[in-house]
DNA sequence: CGAGTGACTGCCA
DNA sequence: TTGGCAGCCACTC
């Protein structure tokens, strides 16, 4: 186990820091912890983390949602997301850390 | 120890 | 701007 279980609880913690209306790529949160790279291991953080967490801010790279979960999408455009006209997550305008 | 897999990422056409 | 391919790293069989 070459990574430690705080990763898990430094990913949901960067997640917790996630503000309404927007949203952050696994890459994102492994390299505010300071392990970038392991944005897959930041992805399987999210797939265990608990439900008091707004995972459904989370995306990946292509601004794509989780396979499996169409509720991220709705969730999202709950909170103000803005998504593109082929469903995904604008990242550019909705990007977190990309306007403030 | 070797091969396969995944809520990923970056480059090229 | 969009789609296809290869690389990465840890976990599982």
């Amino acid at each position: 186990m070459k990574i430690p279980a705080d990763f898990d609880a430094e990913i949901w913690s960067v997640v917790a820091e996630i503000p309404a209306g927007r949203v952050a790529t696994y890459g994102q949160l492994a390299r505010l912890i300071g392990m970038p790279g392991h944005a897959r291991r930041a992805g399987r953080a999210l797939a265990m983390a608990p439900e008091g967490l707004p995972c459904h801010r989370v995306v990946n790279s292509q601004g794509r949602t989780a396979p499996g979960w169409t509720g991220q999408r709705e969730l999202l455009a709950a909170e103000g997301v803005r998504f593109r006209a082929n469903g995904c997550v604008d990242l550019s305008a909705s990007g977190w850390e990309e306007i403030g």
